[in-house]
DNA sequence: TTGCACACTTATTAGTAAATAGGTAATTTA
DNA sequence: TAAATTACCTATTTACTAATAAGTGTGCAA
């Protein structure tokens, strides 16, 4: 199964946009590693945006599939398959895809950021079930409702792979596993 | 008391830097408001690194003045304070500077990255002698240590500032009344 | 009064950005 | 087998980008 020049412009270009920023890389940077020309990118993707517009698209196939997988799952294994996933994530030196979005929103074309909305819906719509299923199993506790919980855990942890950029490491685990204590305290 | 060229620039910086991301604006976007030339940008900062140092500077600077207008206040009411700062921070559509510069760290040079990392430190051992000196009292509740704790409320309200942008005002109030919620329960 | 630092301006440069026009070889379809 | 489509390449354009050199007026200090 060989992976076509268009899908790995788009892994390349969600490697860059999560490594340094999505205006701190260009067609060059994408099209050297590919031994391809400026040009040939472009005949994929006209332009940047399109390109980012691919690579949120390609997040929500990724995570669609992901939820899918998990659905039979308890949800506490649920929570941790997706922490570990981030978890992934910081190993790597990358920052979500969310906050990578987020940070350079306003430079962003609408139809770019109606795909990261959808695509943060999902994660978010996700998280809420996983939540609510875990109370009503009686799991999980918590104070809160199970959106707000959702919103809190989804923050925390990605805001932690970009926050141990600047601090250290061992802060990553830190809020990983306190993000799963709290729930079972 | 009129304000330098040099202090708008910096301010103006700021403001580009939290509203569209460090490699979304350019000298051009500076001068123009500002009625000056590139070059007289370039003549307080000689490269737009120089001006990065100069924001996180200043950052740690207003800071500074910040807890120690704070230090004999209540543990509750340093932390409400600091949760409302962020709030104004998402309702003049910015988000924190950690954030901000974090997703671009990798397009920074090392003298940014010692600025941002001593200003992100001043701001967690705050939160986390707040926490501390908030649990001594009793006033705080927590099953976890005060720096995990200051580093889940630290990612979860700089993340916030970033995901309503992509989902709605609504869910800044909700992470920000379950911060201090969570505490108290 | 002279000279020098300060806070700019004008003018320019070298480099890079995204984007496009037009061409070509290989494959697919009618 | 002719025509169209795919997936590129070569070459170029337009528009910035950060950065610098050299000059200018203003005001203060010796």
């Amino acid at each position: 199964m060989s992976t076509s020049t268009r899908e790995k412009i788009i892994q390349l270009g969600d490697d860059l946009l999560r490594k340094r920023g999505f205006n701190a890389f260009s067609y060059a940077d994408i099209s050297k590693p590919l031994h391809i020309k400026n040009a040939a990118v472009h005949y994929h993707f006209p332009s940047k945006q399109d390109l980012a517009v691919a690579i949120a698209q390609w997040h929500k196939d990724i995570f669609g599939r992901f939820s899918l997988k998990m659905a039979n799952k308890e949800p506490k294994d649920r929570l941790k398959t997706f922490l570990n996933f981030y978890h992934s994530i910081h190993l790597s030196e990358k920052v979500d895809i969310i906050g990578a979005f987020a940070t350079d929103w306003h430079s962003l074309e609408p139809k770019v950021q109606t795909e990261v909305q959808e695509f943060t819906e999902l994660v978010i719509n996700w998280l809420s079930e996983l939540i609510q299923e875990g109370l009503d199993l009686g799991q999980f506790r918590t104070t809160q409702n199970a959106r707000t919980t959702a919103l809190r855990i989804l923050s925390s942890i990605f805001a932690s792979t970009q926050l141990v950029r600047i601090t250290s490491d061992h802060d990553f685990t830190r809020v990983k596993n306190s993000i799963l204590e709290e729930l079972n305290n």
